[in-house]
DNA sequence: CTCCTCATAAACAGGG
DNA sequence: TCCCTGTTTATGAGGA
């Protein structure tokens, strides 16, 4: 109906006249799902990709719940609560004493500790650790020992038995069935030997056999019991707590400092806003739940036992403790559980370690120290001198440059600088508007336009670019510059981990900018519609933006064309924003795409209205429609690149959006955590 | 202060 | 009926 008035209101007949052509590819495109929705991607690749998201998915949930405790752990030690660290002080002495030299304590005692209150959750959750770990030893050590007193009987009966035919055959089955029950006992043994070794935490000398018993009965001390577990249950504290190591044994530090706030430099805390950014936060917020539970342990939470698939209410923290003892105690399902959880952890760390990885860079790249709220007048002193090496591979399918979906973004994948950089204050950036304001000048390399265009696809970071840009950036980055609805909706999703939350306001969002602004023209076509960019209208739409330097723009245009104003236009936004600075909490490494080209289309967005009253200098750029000869020839960001027509023509784009998006699409508008 | 842009929310309608 | 798409209106923040 509407498709009627739409481009006569809109102002431009001339986008109609695509219709033809892209009707046609748009049953490309069309097929193309389909095959895709039916779970088989056309691509070898995208079967993995999907496979891995899911993963990622899943372990980023995991990771964000870990993730959270740890900051609340970290906040409630650190900044004391009142209410606790006053009592007691001598005992904390022999507490402390016990958990560093290990030895199982009474219920008694321990509920005497729980009582007094003497010790920080995350204190009281180290010592559990080391009890759970201790009583498991000790578990385990009665058993073989059991075991192999039985064997013994076992044998001596046999060799009686060699004289007595019948009994021999009254104990054989017997006999069979220990059998059975050692070497099972063994292989389990052998399975957490190799977690061991695969994490690194016991190291078998070469030359020691793999026997089966002898490890666990004599090879494993207490000490390496108990690091096992704490390395298990707290790696990604221990990691972290390079600055602050009062976190796990530390205890007379953090009981009685009645400190201010730790100013524990990064917080993430991906629910703390609407937009799900990273914040710091104010002390009083958070530390909440922790404080509800001052027996806090790992494993209990919400009178809950959180021993994976359990689930077993527990009244209070004792009933927990004798639930866990009785229940998870060490039997195959434990001890498979406990590998699986290994395995959990364990790929968290790595997830972790890159994203650590790649927040360094991304903050050498920033150069982000301070945090002042502007980054001063001009576009953010973020020039980076950088010279991003292209680190190898990393994983990340960006760094691919050609794959079907990076047509045209060189991506450098990774800085591996191992710079530290400690903000120690980031700014909460709520909701936040972006405009492109003024700034563009500072000219950036293309690596960074790369690092950028990873930074957005995989934090959930709020781009600084209007929806106007980011639709009209989704669009000339088709083949046929033009996309349907949904396939606007899936470029965000593939593009930016922020828009894979909150489906339901941004594409309202989307939706109505579609209609809005004049710029964006809706063609009717045989499958429905799909939506265009008039570049004219959009160049007239905001002339006014670019206040900043004209001369300074002039400069970039004829020089640098696309490349300069984009990533100053980047930068300017950024600044504006006060960097969004933030760890990654989700690493949905999507799939690939080139947010490169995303950022350059987009700023060159917003860059037109800059060359729009002059000459447009951009030749390449999407003739489709209305015939604007507009575009500035995108500069090749990359000398390597330099052949090829730039991203916004490549035409592989369009595949990744179908599979992917879904993903994303269907989460509730405020999902997860919380 | 006004105007403009933009984001967001929401109501509404038509179509599948 | 529900969901998607698309239009429209209202409101408020923020910048010029």
């Amino acid at each position: 109906m509407m498709q009627e008035s739409g481009p006569e209101t809109k102002s431009n007949g001339s986008a109609i006249q695509n219709g033809s052509s892209s009707s046609s590819h748009l049953l490309e495109c069309g097929s193309l799902r389909e095959v895709r929705s039916n779970g088989e991607a056309p691509a070898s690749d995208v079967g993995s990709a999907d496979l891995a998201h899911v993963q990622q998915q899943q372990a980023l949930q995991v990771a964000r719940q870990l993730l959270l405790q740890q900051q609340q752990q970290q906040q409630v030690s650190g900044l004391k609560s009142p209410k606790r660290n006053d009592k007691q002080p001598a005992l904390q002495v022999p507490v402390s004493v016990a958990m560093m030299t290990p030895q199982v304590i009474t219920p008694q005692q321990m509920q005497q500790i729980l009582q007094q209150q003497v010790l920080s959750p995350q204190q009281l959750q180290v010592l559990l650790q080391q009890q759970q770990a201790l009583m498991l030893q000790q578990q385990l050590q009665e058993f073989y020992k059991k075991q192999q007193e039985q064997l013994q009987l076992q044998l001596l009966q046999q060799q009686h038995a060699g004289k007595q035919p019948k009994e021999l055959q009254q104990v054989a089955p017997q006999q069979l069935a220990f059998q059975q029950q050692l070497l099972q006992m063994q292989q389990l043994q052998q399975q957490h030997l190799l977690s061991l070794q695969r994490q690194g935490l016991l190291t078998l000398q070469p030359g020691q056999p793999s026997l089966p018993l002898q490890p666990l009965a004599q090879g494993m001390i207490p000490t390496e019991l108990q690091q096992l577990w704490k390395e298990v249950t707290s790696a990604h504290t221990a990691e972290e707590t390079t600055g602050n190591n009062h976190s796990s044994l530390d205890l007379t530090t953090t009981c009685v400092s009645s400190s201010a706030p730790s100013k524990t430099s990064l917080i993430m805390n991906p629910h703390a806003s609407t937009n799900g950014q990273l914040s710091v936060h104010t002390p009083k917020r958070e530390s909440l739940s922790h404080e509800e539970h001052p027996h806090s342990h790992p494993l209990y939470g919400h009178g809950v036992c959180k021993w994976p698939g359990c689930e077993a209410v527990c009244e209070d923290f004792q009933s927990f403790l004798k639930h866990l003892n009785s229940e998870h105690a060490l039997d195959d399902r434990s001890t498979a559980q406990c590998r699986v959880q290994m395995q959990v952890v364990q790929q968290l760390e790595l997830q972790l370690a890159k994203d650590k990885e790649r927040l360094q860079a991304m903050m050498t790249h920033l150069h982000v120290k301070s945090t002042e709220p502007k980054a001063a007048p001009q576009p953010l002193n973020l020039v980076s001198s950088v010279t991003l090496s292209k680190s190898a591979s990393e994983a990340s399918p960006q760094s691919l440059p050609h794959t079907p979906t990076t047509p045209t973004a060189p991506i450098t994948p990774n800085t591996q600088g191992p710079s530290v950089i400690t903000t120690t204050s980031m700014h909460t950036v709520g909701p936040i508007r972006r405009r492109y304001s003024d700034k563009y000048n500072v000219p950036i390399s293309s690596a960074d336009i790369a690092q950028n265009q990873e930074f957005y696809k995989n934090a959930e970071v709020r781009p600084p670019f209007t929806y106007a840009s980011l639709i009209r950036q989704a669009i000339l980055e088709s083949p046929e510059k033009q996309l349907t609805l949904n396939e606007i909706y899936n470029w965000f999703t593939r593009m930016f981990a922020y828009f894979r939350r909150n489906a339901a306001t941004w594409k309202n969002a989307v939706r109505h900018n579609l209609s809005l602004h004049k710029c964006f023209v809706r063609v009717e076509n045989v499958k429905g519609a799909v939506w265009t960019v008039d570049e004219v209208e959009f160049q007239k739409r905001r002339p006014q933006k670019i206040s900043g330097n004209p001369s300074l723009i002039k400069n970039m245009q004829s020089s640098h064309a696309y490349c300069t104003p984009l990533n100053a236009a980047l930068q300017a936004s950024m600044a504006e924003n006060s960097i969004p600075l933030y760890t990654t909490a989700s690493m949905g490494n999507p799939t690939l795409g080139n947010l490169a080209s995303t950022m350059r289309e987009e700023l060159n967005g917003a860059m037109e209205h800059t060359n729009s009253n002059e000459s447009d200098s951009s030749p390449g750029r999407s003739p489709v429609q209305s015939g604007h000869p507009v575009h500035v020839k995108e500069e090749p960001l990359d000398p390597e690149e330099a052949e090829g027509p730039l991203s916004l023509v490549t035409t592989a784009n369009h595949s990744p959006d179908f599979d992917h998006d879904r993903d994303y699409e269907d989460e509730p508008v405020n999902e997860d955590m919380e």
